[in-house]
Order: structure tokens, then sequence, then C-alpha cells
DNA sequence: CTGAAAGCGCTTACAG
DNA sequence: CTGAAAGCGCTTACAG
């Protein structure tokens, strides 16, 4: 069961292997190659169903027409649709994918990142934990096209494609506020990654601009690497102590999910006894009951985006780097009601 | 910005590229090269940081240490957590893995085989569609190591890791029937995918088994290219024409989300007027209210089980197809109470 | 219009 | 203990 080559094609058709390769990548026409013999390579082509050796071909070219994802989690809903549009949007172009979650551990990033680049793809697309910067900034240095999502590094003059995470929180907050609430509360992740700051900053602006006095003790900030049991500890711990808020603001998919259970196992009916808002959409929030007011990512243009760029840097068209910012928009749902008097 | 080969490291070493390409690759030892070269070329390896070219490597040895795994969708709960086990079952073994998703649509299943197989991974873990019968016949013919999870095709000889569907939906049924049901309704997809399949043959056994007559009419059989927007309607239709039905089985996930957005439009209330049981856990399922019973299937154990086979297979320890059928569980939560005499 | 030959970076059987 | 050389399958500059 030997893969054919082209060498085969060439034997088969009486010529010779540089025929058969300027034929089948196309250029025929162009290099005057009779139409005859062009049906005929073709022809044989298929009869032998060959197709070629990519790691030949790599090798040779230096290119290898796929694109590298290297996502945090890829089981979460916000990355597994972001890796749905880059996928169909790269195929349109004849690239393929090849994904790798990084699974929020820093040894693991840097591996998985290192096996990437090593696999030498035409570029990367990647949502970067605070522990990727070094392997980013050799991927810099090294002249490989890449663009950066959903986070970036401030001090990082690199192409990225994110969210007006400010105006999202800002919103949010907006929106509790015209519902009549107003001591909301906002849980967050301590982490560096600016997203999360950026959410924080919209959310006392808000408040500001609305007048509501900010209170410390109302962020909650939950460390970033902690395991998701600990997180719902530490969320039930929170909403369990502070009584007196009257809602929420979750600034993460992942937040939100372990905080509806945390609100669930305090017997809190979300929307009566808490009003609840979280970052990032996903089936849970639409379709539970009271279904989640949520601020919601166009992950489309997300991905369409980050695509776009990226092959407009590999196909060198664009030398400076971009900088894309997506506007979030609020779906209003069943977990934000007007605030009963009390 | 060149990239260095080993040719650099020979020359700063003043070695051939022979011994360096031994070293690298941890044949020194064996091959007798002096402890002292050992270091020496390690040490300007890692000065130089270099990192092999994987088309070379890949074109001489026929051998990538790649893993492709191809699912339907992995934007979906389950598929996504199956890519993250497989990932990191694969990482132990130091395989990257190589994600496509076939997004359930013919024309594209097969194109992605076929780019992944031009990729030349050293096996593959596929969940198979229907549509994808030739090029697995491809390579099996190929002899090509892979191995189908979830489903499989009865009539290829072929490595499997499935889950035991017919005691699934057996004890789907059991339950409800334990909790007073007996009007109860499956909605499953018209695909002959061999799973399906087993859970409709299932839930007829249990049936018998409980004497309880089997109405043709409560088999709603939802076709497989159906859009979300089309699959809603027809459950829709369903489950409001049916009005003596008084639970229902869900055969996947993706039926079993969608079937709950149905109810809800129907404002027909899970656990009180109907009783609901779906294949596949997700956070939906568990976080909902009430929160879903459901035939969990163990992610864990597929992807471990596929990794392990197709890494037998791939270092030929094993050269008959091995099939393993898991067990699934039936976690039983709010959505099948006991019900009430009417 | 078509082909011979070099070379991409690596591994490996063989020789010494 | 170490190295020269062949070759994996392809593309491309060059020659005719």
């Amino acid at each position: 069961m030997k893969k054919v080559s082209i060498k085969d094609i060439a034997r088969k058709t009486g010529v010779s292997i540089t025929t058969v390769s300027i034929v089948l990548n196309g250029n025929g026409p162009d290099r005057k190659i009779s139409g005859e013999m062009i049906e005929k390579i073709q022809k044989v082509a298929k009869e032998l169903n060959y197709s070629p050796n990519q790691f030949a071909k790599g090798l040779r070219t230096g290119k290898t027409n796929t694109l590298g994802l290297i996502v945090d989690d890829i089981s979460n809903f916000f990355f597994g649709n972001i890796s749905k549009t880059v996928e169909e949007e790269a195929n349109k172009y004849g690239y393929t994918v090849m994904f790798c979650s990084s699974q929020n551990d820093e040894g693991k990033s840097r591996d998985v990142l290192s096996a990437l680049i090593g696999k030498q793809m035409d570029g990367y697309i990647i949502a970067p934990t605070d522990s990727m910067l070094p392997e980013i900034r050799e991927l810099e240095k090294g002249g490989t096209p890449y663009v950066l999502i959903d986070r970036f590094f401030p001090d990082l003059n690199a192409s990225s494609v994110t969210l007006d995470n400010y105006k999202g929180a800002y919103d949010s907050v907006a929106h509790l506020v015209k519902q009549g609430y107003s001591k909301i509360a906002i849980i967050t992740s301590d982490t560096e990654q600016i997203q999360h700051q950026e959410r924080l900053e919209g959310y006392k602006a808000s408040l500001r601009k609305y007048k509501i006095p900010f209170y410390p003790d109302c962020v909650k900030k939950i460390p970033f690497k902690y395991s998701s049991q600990k997180v719902l500890k530490e969320i039930e711990d929170f909403i369990r102590d502070k009584d007196d808020i009257d809602s929420v603001l979750f600034t993460s998919n992942n937040l939100g999910i372990i905080g509806l259970e945390a609100l669930r196992r305090l017997k809190k009916r979300v929307g009566v006894d808490l009003g609840v808002i979280c970052f990032d959409d996903n089936n849970l929030f639409r379709l539970s009951s009271p279904a989640i007011t949520v601020i919601s990512q166009p992950i489309k243009g997300i991905g369409k985006n980050a695509v776009k760029i990226l092959l407009e840097q590999i196909q060198k068209k664009k030398k400076e780097p971009q900088k894309v910012v997506l506007t979030p928009s609020l779906v209003i749902r069943e977990s934000t009601p007007e605030k009963r008097k009390s």
C-alpha cells in the first residue's frame, strides 16, 4: 500500500516529474504545457488517487496552508464556537486549522505553543494567557504571523481581535441601574488579563455615571488558577456573606456557570432574590429558567476577523499590526427584572 | 531570522550532522558517543534555540507524532470534552493532536478527512458520520491506524470505543416506569447511525419488559440534516400534537437542548407536565431548574480508551481491531419526579 | 513546450 | 566512537 507520488504519475504518463508537479499545481497553462498533456496528467493523478505529501511540500516551500489555533480550553462554549468559525473561515481560503488547548495551565501553554511552533504553521491565532508572553515574543522575533483574540498584552504591539469589554460592563451596570438595582456586586478573575481589568473599569465608570456609590467589598476577584470546586466555594462564601447586594455581574462565561451553581446551592432565586447578568452567552444562560441576561460576544465576528487579519499578514498584504475591537450586545432576559420596591 | 538546523549545530560544535542527529534523538549513549560530546551538542542546541523541522523529520521517517481527531462539531459539549481528554492523553505519550470538525455536512466530512489524510498523521480518532464510510474504507485499505468513537459501522471490522446505548435507553425507560410514567415518547434522529438505532431498541425492549404498550406514534425521528430551527419546530409540533404523553426521552445532547427550548416555548413544565430524560450530560442539564435527569457518558473513558487503542495500533503491539463498549450511568435529577396520580 | 538537477532538513545503513 | 552519502517527495531556477 505504498503511497503514490508524482514519480508514479510521471512514469505512467511518460513525462518528467517536473511537468507533473507544474500541472498538479495548476501552473500548466502558465507554463504552456499542452492541454492534452494537462488532461492526461490530471486523469492519471485521479486514477492513482494521488494526494501530495505535505511534508515534502512543506519542507520545500516552507508553507503549510495550516493555521494554529490556541485556546484555553476547547471544551468551553465560547472557544468551541470560536474554533468552529475559525475553521469554517480558514477552510474557505484553503487552509486547515490545527487546534490546541492550553488548559489554562502555565507549563502546558508553553509546551503547546512550542509544539505548535515546531510544526511550523503559516500563522497562529491565540487566546493568550499571561504566561504565554515569552513564547509570543519569540513568535514576534521570528516574524511569524499571529493574531491575538479575546485578550491582548498592552505592551505588545500585536494584531488582535477583542471585545469592547469596558462598554460591555458599562452597559450591564446601566441596565441594572435602570431596572432599579443599586447594590451591584462584580465577580471577576484576579488575572492580569487585560479584559478583566477593562470589565472592572467599565463597572466602576458606570456606577460613577449613575451616582451609585462604589463599594470595594462588592468586588470579588477569584484567583485565576482555582479549580472549579474552589471557585464554587469562593463564590458561595462571597454571596452568603454579602447579603445586602441586590444583583451581581459575572465577568466570564465560566464564572457565570459556576455562579449559577452557587446560587442554586444557596437557594437564592435568580431574578427574585438577586439580579444576575453574565458575560458571554451559552445554552445554559439562554435556556435555563429564568433565562439569564447576558453580554453577548460576536463570536462569528471574532473568528472571521481573526482569520482575515492573519491571512493578510501571511500574504504580506499588510505589515502593520491591526487591532479590531468589536462591540458586545446586551441581551436582556429574565434574570434582571425590574426590581420590586422593598 | 533563519531557522537553525542541525547543520548549524554541527558547524558550531565541529562535529558531523550525523552525530548531532543521533545525540538530539537521545541515541547518543546507545551509539557510544562520548558523554562530553553529548553534553556539548545539547548545550549548543539549547543556545541556538534549535527546534527540529517537522517536515524534514516527517518526510524522512514517515512518522509525525500527531493524531487526527475528527468530530461532528467541536462546539458541542460532548465533543469539546472528548477533544480535551484525547488531547491530554495523547500529550502524555508525546503526541500532539489535530482537530477537525466535519459539521455534520457530507461534503465537508469528506473534504476534511481527505485533508487530514493528506497531512499523513500517524493515526486517526473519528466520530464518523454515515457519509464518511468511503473515506474510512480508504484508510482501512491504506493500513492507516484509526479508531472510531461514539458510533461505528456494523459492517466494518474496525476498532471502536462506544457506549452501551441499548442499556442507556433501557435504563432510562425503566427509571421512568418506576417513577410511574407510562406514555413515554422517544425523540431521536432518523440517521442510520447505529447508536440511535440501539437506543431505540433499548427503549422498545424496556417497554416490553415492563409490559407497557409500544405506540409507534410515540417515536419521533427528526431528520438528521435539519437545521436547529427546523429541529425546534419539529419537536414543538410533535409535543403539541401528542398531548397524552407523560414523559419524553431525548436520544442526544443536541436534541435534548433543543427539546428543552421547545418545552419552554410550549410552556410545558419540565418534571410537572412532562418527565424528561436526555442522553449526555452538560451544564444546561446539570444546572437548569429543574435539573435534568440524564444518561451520562463516561467521556474521559472514551477519550482514554481511544488513545490507548490507537497508540497500540500505531506501535503495532496489537493488530486485531479492538472494540470497547463502555457503560453509561443514569444520573437521576429533578426532571423525572415520581408521577402524581391523576 | 519539457526535463535534469539542486536542494529543503532530516535519519539511517554502512563503513571505518 | 564518528562521518560521508543516500534518499524521503516535492518545487523551482535554469537550460534547451
